[in-house]
Formats: C-alpha cells, sequence, structure tokens
RNA sequence: GGAGGGGUUCCAGAGCGGUCAAAUGGGGCGGGCUGUAAACCCGUUGACUUCGGUCUUCGAAAGUUCGAAUCUUUCCCCCUCCA
C-alpha cells in the first residue's frame, strides 16, 4: 500500500475511500493535489476540524500539495448534511470575515516553504458567483438525475422527517461536486477528503468529474470521532474546543488536551500530532499523566507556537501545585486605593472576574473554595487589607485550577 | 384545508389557582477520594441581601382574582395526525 494512505489508515484516519486501490498506485507514481473544503459558517475553526487539518499536514508530510478551499460561495446557500433544518443565511460581510479567520488558523498549521507541497487556498465564490443559471443547467445540471440527489442521506432524512428542504439546500451538493471539478480542471486536484458526512457530497464530485471530463478522481472520508465517554469530541460547557486564541486562550487549549480521558490518549497522539506511529505504540501506559502533557505541549505548539505551549505548561505546574507563588500566573493590577473602599473578599472575587454573581461567590465561600494565599475564607465579610499583601501582591483562588496573582500598584 | 398536542429555569422534563424560585434526571460549579483522568460519594445550581427578607422569572401582551407557571382573551412560534 501506497506510504500516504498507509499512514492515513494507522493513525486511524480513514473511514471511506473510492477506488482505494487505483488511488494507492497513483500516489505512488506521482505527487497529487488534494482538497479539503471549509465552511464558514462559525467565526473560528474549532477541535472538530483538527482531524481535516491534520489530513493536510500529511499530505504534505508525504510530497502532497494541498488545496484548502474555503466555503465562501456555498455557506451562502448552507450544506444540508448532518443538519435537520435550515440554517439562518449569514450576510456577506460576515462570510468574508468568517473565511479570513480560518484561513488564517489554517495557515499556522501547514507549512508554506516547501515550494512543491506549499498549501493553495481557493475560495468557491470565486467561481461560483458568475455561474450562469442556463449554462450550469445544460453542462452541469444534465449530469444529476433527480431520482439520485434524493437517494443521499442529507436530503432522505429531511424527507422522511417531514422537514423542509429548500430547493437553495437541495443545490448544494451540485454545487460542491461542482467545486471539485473546478480544482480538477484549474489545479488538478484529483482526491477531496473530508468527514465521513461529506461522502455523498464528494462521490457527486467524482462521478461529476467522471461525467465532464471522463477522468478518474478520487474521494476519502475520516471517521467522527467518538470520545471514550460518548461524548462529542471538543465541546465543553462553555461551547466549542476553538483554535482561535480570541476565543479559547492558548492555556485552556492547553488545558483542554491536558484533561484527555485516559483512554483517548494514545488515539489522539495518534490523530493530532506528528510523533511517529511506533514511538507512540510503544509509550508506556505508566506515565499516562506525562503522555497526556506530551499531547498538550504538542497541539498546543502547533497551533499556538512553542512559547506558548511552554507557558501553558508552566502556568498548569504552578496552577496545580499548591505552595507556588504563582509567578506565570495570570494577574490583574489593583490600585492600592482599594484598600480604603473595604473591599471584602466577595467583591475580590468578583474584581478578579472568576464570578460575575455575588450569590455564587458566596456559594463558593460556604463550599471552601476560595482562598487567599493557599488559605481557605470561610467568613464572607472578609475585608481586603493591606495585611494580606506581602510583596504587593496576593494570590486568590477559586476552587482548585483557578488561580490569580493580585497585584497592588 | 381539517383535527389535535405543545412552548417552564443551561438542557430534557414535571407542575396545572396559594404550601412554587418551581419535582426529577442530565450538565455545570464546589467539596471528598485521586492522578488536573475515569468511576464513586456529598453539597450546590435566578439576582441582591444588614441573612430577617427583598426583587425578577414559567413564549408575548392584556385581563379575571386577595393571590396566576397554573384560569380567560388576543397574538407569535413549534410539533403530530388526516387530506
Amino acid at each position: 500500500m501506497n506510504k500516504f494512505l498507509k499512514e492515513f489508515k494507522e493513525r486511524g484516519f480513514f473511514y471511506q475511500c473510492t477506488s482505494e486501490n487505483d488511488l494507492s498506485e497513483l500516489l505512488d507514481k506521482k505527487k497529487i493535489s488534494a482538497y479539503i473544503g471549509f465552511d464558514c459558517t462559525a467565526e473560528s475553526l474549532h477541535v472538530g476540524s483538527l482531524l481535516q487539518i491534520m489530513c493536510l499536514r500529511l499530505l504534505q508530510k508525504h510530497g502532497h500539495r494541498p488545496i484548502v478551499l474555503l466555503g465562501g460561495g456555498t455557506t451562502r446557500i448552507g450544506d444540508p448534511s448532518g443538519k435537520d433544518k435550515t440554517r439562518k443565511l449569514l450576510s456577506e460581510k460576515e462570510i468574508l470575515k468568517n473565511a479570513k479567520n480560518i484561513k488564517n488558523i489554517l495557515e499556522k498549521f501547514l507549512d508554506k516553504k516547501n515550494k512543491k507541497t506549499k498549501p493553495i487556498f481557493v475560495d468557491n465564490y470565486k467561481w461560483l458567483k458568475n455561474l450562469n443559471y442556463i449554462n450550469f443547467l445544460r453542462k452541469i445540471g444534465k449530469h444529476f438525475t433527480i431520482n439520485k440527489m434524493l437517494s443521499f442521506d442529507s436530503v432522505k432524512t429531511r424527507l422522511e422527517r417531514e422537514q423542509s428542504l429548500s430547493y437553495m439546500e437541495f443545490n448544494y451538493m451540485i454545487l460542491q461536486a461542482y467545486d471539485f471539478l473546478e480544482l480538477n480542471n484549474k489545479e488538478d486536484c484529483i482526491l477531496q477528503i473530508g468527514g465521513s458526512d461529506q461522502w455523498g457530497n464528494i462521490i457527486n464530485g467524482v462521478d461529476l468529474i467522471k461525467k465532464y471530463s471522463d477522468k478518474e478522481a478520487f474521494g476519502l472520508t475520516t471517521p467522527l470521532i467518538t470520545l471514550a465517554s460518548g461524548a462529542k469530541m471538543g465541546k465543553t460547557a462553555d461551547g466549542a474546543v476553538w483554535l482561535d486564541k480570541k476565543f479559547l486562550s492558548p492555556y485552556d487549549y492547553w488545558q483542554f488536551w491536558r484533561n484527555t480521558d485516559d483512554r483517548d490518549v494514545k488515539k489522539f497522539l495518534k490523530f493530532f500530532t506528528d510523533i511517529e506511529i511506533e514511538e507512540i505504540e510503544n509509550f508506556s501506559d505508566q506515565n499516562i499523566n506525562h503522555l497526556k502533557i506530551l499531547l498538550a505541549n504538542k497541539t498546543t505548539e502547533m497551533l499556538h507556537g512553542k512559547k506558548e505551549s511552554l507557558k501553558s505548561e508552566k502556568i498548569a505546574k504552578e496552577t496545580f501545585s499548591d505552595n507556588s507563588s504563582g509567578s506565570s500566573l495570570p494577574s490583574i493590577e489593583l490600585s492600592k486605593s482599594i484598600l480604603n473602599k473595604n473591599i471584602n473578599i466577595i467583591d475580590l472575587v468578583v474584581l478578579a472576574k472568576f464570578e460575575q454573581s455575588k450569590s455564587e461567590v458566596r456559594r463558593l465561600i460556604k463550599g471552601k473554595a476560595v482562598k487567599i494565599n493557599n488559605q481557605i475564607i470561610e467568613d464572607e465579610k472578609f475585608i481586603i487589607s493591606d495585611k494580606i499583601f506581602k510583596d504587593n501582591y496576593v494570590k486568590l483562588s477559586v476552587g482548585k485550577k483557578r488561580h490569580i496573582r493580585i497585584e497592588l500598584n
């Protein structure tokens, strides 16, 4: 088997493929261009897209050229796959902004130095916006039969549940197929990769290329990642695990990986780091916490850089060792005059932005969760005075995981 | 077009005139155990509070009533079945 495909499988990326043997042979013979489309519905990508991103990296590793397709055009329509309702339409402005943000994130993951594998970024709005309806129907539309379109899951489930599917959304798969055709013509792209929910859309493209150009193209899909706990990957109570530091700080990103379920650690190392598979398989389970730190370091480094990754590791060390003074902890500054205002512990926790509600802080105090310089504060009327400050700073903790340095100036 | 069912606190879902800031489960948060994991146990989960209470909430608005999430009217939105 081809090396790229072999690693693709060994890392667990593989779900389905069209004409796998042919693809394998082709990949052995030449370096190819492959594309993955990213929808521009959200402001940023989240870890749910990370597996796809890793596919792009793997392509580069094996000397192939990745094409990133930003769905600026198709996002205007909305992919019905996996959704039971029509999404609300986004404005032009939002889509443009989203596409730009998404591009910025993807660029962090891809190598731009090697000329042969330098990624190209394209936005399908470029060609979709100028389509002429009549021409499009004659050239492209004739290759699609309604009979077949109705058989696709994305359409079928909507119809079965008697949920409306607009004509606009119904066209989505044709446009995505057309994207593939366009990239096949312009960039000699012969492979589309996507999540398993994209299978239908992908084979439509493969078929279209066959019918329209009489050329062979391929599709490859990745599985849906499920966590050992059964939950969906990347969802927390606060929302998605974003890849943009504006929405999720590097430290929180690091923590997300650090808190991986024991049972998922090796799987994630294979998915989300570049560490060689043999090495991962030889890791001892005895050091599960070291592996988690390794996972957190590698993933954070890949996205936010070495500096942020080291910093996050350091913050984590200080956060979880009680006696530390916490010189790398996040800090806020307070003006000295505040001491004259009889600020109490409740106000301080609110000032530190740990909580917004004073009632909540009261509850935390009752639950022995609030500490000043590692000392539990049980009196909610505890007044903040200069006595607690040593060298003008104090460490405030809420629970075991949230600590902050408060500095006077 | 006809006939029904429903919109409740983060989610699911009970309540159907006062004892309702609203059962129960999930999630979250805190505590315990521990390894920043899993599992488990306990507490907590509208806001403010001088800890006595006070204020705001049950799709929206108006009304009945001493008193409404619960009754009435109008409006908005969902769903199911039949055609």
